[in-house]
RNA sequence: GCGGGUAUGGCGGAACUGGCAGACGCGCUAGUCUUAGGAACUAGUUCUUCGGAGUGCAGGUUCAAUUCCUGUUACCCGCACCA
């Protein structure tokens, strides 16, 4: 049993007195630039979670400063948003107090794990000097007319009175206090995200992103192309419809609008039935989202009445519904229902007694939609029904009727994007303030430039209004300013930021994060070049990344980024559960506390542990033993320091071994192998152990080995037994190519491609002596007696396998 | 429903480009040392009727398959009436 406890405060304060991992940007070195997702600091401290993916960028950061990289590990804080607001609803203190509180435990901790973050870059999105250019840059947004104010539904809480963001009304209850949330109309400041749907998908080319990250991507902007046709209204006008499936366009018997779309909202002075109308619109926007997809399985909706529509196509003339399983923010927010070919169609039709016209042939329409899963790939499928398109494969029919309405100029092929526009307004206190002034001669100002930051006042009250105002509309003071355009009287922009905007740029400010002139200079972002390596949960790589990615393309476009993308590689890390497989959490009972196991068993176990765990990107159930069992693999290390013979070489029994171990830990530590590298370094360990002595230099070769994962006692022992230079100032050992191979290897032998003999033969063994040798075995004699051989395959320097007959 | 992933001993997990399945660790068993053991060390540990069998299941390709192909089942994750 060594000291850690002793031995990692000792080297922790040695690192932190003298400044060992601040970076400077240094440009006779080469860069390298590892990010972690910086936490929010909440009031439970630090996850074994975290530590995972801390140590994992840690270790690498080490790694590649003793390669000679000019390492940047930055950590900061997320600290706007709604939990820090809760607890200061609750116990009435402001939450900047909370914040500062939590960042001091989650720093001791971090601290206390050895990590080697540069402290001296440290911020958190919550300080003044730091949303200041938050606010700053969502200016370059209004300025470039990327910010822009509409009403759009939102998530509404009728018992909390607030809004709540998309996730806090995961399920379509509310998050707090359960009750089912509706969705409410507000006017929003929304960010033209949208606009950059296919620069989105083009950008991933210019990243390295894991496959699946990439996916979620993807998954997420959501393209389909389709054709836009125009139609033609029974009382004059016409309004748009997006497909995919042009060629059923011949199979329409009735249009569906969405009810919460625009379009009724411009038919309405026509409907006849306008009460009933109304009443479903209403009945709509009562449901949740959740209520109009998956517990809404019926095909609700009313009949237009008194307005009809013509196929474009052929003029046949058709009725018009409302439905609300059509949504107005997609695609025009009016589809073609064709019942025959789409399933959805075809339940709304079944349900509303309307006409099904078959297209396509090969289905079973008594039964269901021919959908075009179906007949994609039915290569017989042909149309029908469909004048002189009749008779054409899908394939042919698709591009013909495309061309016709395009010709006709009726019809355009367009591409559609699941992902929206960004709503960017909260009505929350704890967030940045968006710096824009509301006076009434001159409607929306941004502030002046030179005026922010836009500071949040210190208030008392943080609780939102009954009329979901954000708490801020309460204070009058804040709220009444004067116009910067013409002087006179006007308010201020109540609603805050959303927790996304500051951790949108974060990994820029790290860059050159005490710049006051902006909000990192070209000169630093371009030293740093790009985010080498990103880390960070997979429940974040489809809307943090995309909202950064976004984010950093619309300052590249506006000259104050170098890179279209700035993160390049991005890997994502499985959660640790708890000992039962489930997720941690306080209910369970699960809950690990990595303070209490630095206590009794020191960082360097808990950071070789979490390493050791499992698969890196997959999830893992804590084991204490498992944590024991690392703690002794360093209890060993500590003692195999009594067994040195005091040479400068390596030792010949195991030299090739130490070569190996070098080229496994090196490769295994950048290609997110941790667990393999710790497993190489056991079994480097064991044979060591099985030495009567060892040298110093095998000695100080595993422990620099080991010091990216478990700095402090590996560095310790270099000092014990005076090895050398600080590990850590010093290179990282480099294999020998020429003695990775043994001189010799065993040869295996298999007849009929079972294993039935191993013999340990020279390296250069010639084919034709491996076959001799392999046939000489007794073993392999007995299996191969009285038999033809059919056919002998060699694998150099590997096997033999013998086929018999 | 769509998209993706996973499946290997009692457990966590290894296995490069198709070439010895079960590395490494945990647990377990026996032993050594000890006043003691929830310490340390040593040996063993997939199953087995000892012929073999074996990487979720059923096939296929191959001299050879955890690895490639086809089908299938279970579980996990993401999106979800996206026209």
């Amino acid at each position: 049993m060594y000291n850690f406890k002793e031995i990692e405060k000792k080297w922790q304060e040695y690192w932190e007195d003298n400044e060992s991992f601040k970076v400077d940007n240094d440009k006779t070195k080469k860069p390298y630039y590892i990010l972690v997702e910086f936490p929010y600091p909440s009031g439970s401290g630090l996850h074994v979670g975290h530590i995972r993916s801390y140590t994992a960028q840690d270790a690498i950061a080490r790694l590649k400063r003793m390669q000679g990289y000019n390492v940047l590990y930055p950590m900061g804080w997320d600290a706007f948003g709604a939990p820090a607001e809760q607890y200061a609803i609750k116990n009435h203190i402001h939450p900047k107090d909370a914040v500062k509180e939590n960042i001091k435990t989650f720093k001791g901790q971090m601290k206390s794990l050895g990590f080697s973050f540069d402290w001296s870059r440290e911020f958190s999105t919550t300080d003044p000097e730091y949303y200041k250019w938050t606010q700053w840059q969502f200016l370059q947004f209004y300025k470039h007319n990327m910010a822009y104010k509409d009403t759009v539904p939102v998530n509404w809480c009728p018992n909390c009175k607030t809004v709540l963001s998309n996730e806090d009304a995961a399920g379509g209850v509310c998050e707090r206090c359960g009750a089912v949330v509706i969705q409410k109309e507000k006017s929003q400041w929304m960010l033209r995200m949208s606009d950059y749907a296919e620069e989105l998908l083009k950008g991933l080319d210019d990243t390295n992103f894991a496959d699946k990250v990439k996916l979620g991507q993807i998954n997420w902007i959501g393209k389909s192309t389709g054709v836009e046709v125009d139609v033609e209204l029974s009382c004059g006008g016409k309004f748009s419809i997006f497909t995919t499936c042009i060629e059923t366009i011949y199979g329409i018997t009735f249009f569906v609008l969405a009810p919460d779309g625009k379009l009724v909202k411009e038919l309405m002075p026509k409907i006849e039935n306008k009460e009933e109308v109304l009443a479903y619109i209403e009945e709509t926007s009562k449901k949740s989202n959740m209520d109009r997809t998956e517990l809404n399985k019926g095909k609700t909706g009313v009949e237009i009445k008194g307005i009809t529509a013509y196929n474009p196509v052929n003029g046949k003339e058709v009725p018009i519904y409302l439905g609300d399983f059509v949504l107005g923010s997609y695609g025009t927010g009016a589809v073609m229902a064709v019942p025959a070919h789409d399933q959805r169609d075809y339940e709304y039709a079944k349900e509303h007694n309307l006409e099904i016209i078959e297209v396509i042939t090969g289905g079973n329409l008594q039964e269901k939609a021919y959908e075009k899963y179906d007949y994609l790939e039915n290569k017989d499928a042909k149309l029908i029904n469909s004048e002189e398109f009749s008779g054409l494969s899908v394939m042919d029919a698709k591009k013909k009727i495309t061309d016709m309405l395009v010709e006709k100029g009726i019809g355009r092929v367009v591409n559609n994007y699941k992902m929206r526009d960004w709503i960017f307004s909260r009505q929350r206190f704890w967030g940045e303030p968006i710096p824009m002034v509301y006076c009434e001669k001159c409607g929306w100002v941004p502030m002046d430039e030179k005026d922010l930051p836009l500071l949040l006042p210190d208030v008392a009250e943080y609780e939102p209004t009954d009329n979901g105002e954000s708490p801020l509309a309460k204070i009058t003071d804040w709220v009444n300013t004067t116009c910067p355009k013409c002087g006179g009287n006007a308010k201020r922009e109540t609603d805050t930021m959303p927790n996304w905007a500051g951790s949108s740029w974060y990994f820029l400010r790290f860059m050159d994060p005490h710049n006051d002139k902006e909000f990192a200079s070209m000169e630093a972002m371009k030293y740093w070049n790009k985010v080498d390596w990103y880390n960070g949960g997979m429940e974040h790589t489809a809307r943090h990344l995309l909202y950064a990615r976004f984010w950093v393309q619309f300052l590249y476009n506006i000259g104050l980024v170098p890179n279209k993308e700035m993160i390049w590689t991005r890997v994502s890390h499985g959660m640790i559960l708890g000992e039962n497989g489930e997720k941690m959490s306080k209910s369970k009972g699960n809950v690990v506390n990595p303070d209490d196991i630095v206590k009794e068993y020191g960082a360097d176990a808990l950071r070789t542990y979490e390493m050791f765990i499992g698969d890196y990107e997959k999830d893992a159930a804590w084991s204490e033993n498992g944590l024991k069992g690392c703690k002794k693999f360093l209890d060993r290390v500590y003692r195999l320091g009594t067994k040195l013979n005091g040479k400068s070489e390596y030792s010949r029994e195991v030299e090739i071994l130490i070569n190996q171990t070098i080229k496994k830990v090196s490769e295994d530590l950048l290609s997110i192998k941790y667990n393999t590298a710790v497993s190489a370094l056991m079994i480097l360990l064991n044979e060591l152990e099985k030495l009567e002595s060892i040298s110093n230099k095998d000695y100080r070769t595993l422990l620099h080995l080991l010091n990216p994962i478990a700095p402090h006692i590996t560095e310790e022992l270099n000092e014990k037994y005076k090895l050398g230079d600080m590990l850590f100032k010093s290179s990282f050992p480099v294999y020998d190519k020429n003695k990775i191979m043994d001189e010799e290897y065993e040869l295996v032998v298999q007849v009929n491609g079972k294993v039935r003999g191993k013999v340990v033969v020279d390296l250069n063994t010639s084919e034709e002596d491996m076959k001799k040798i392999a046939r000489e075995i007794e073993n392999v004699k007995n299996y191969i007696a009285g038999k033809t051989i059919v056919k002998e395959i060699v694998v150099p320097k590997k096997l033999v396998n013998i086929v018999v007959k």
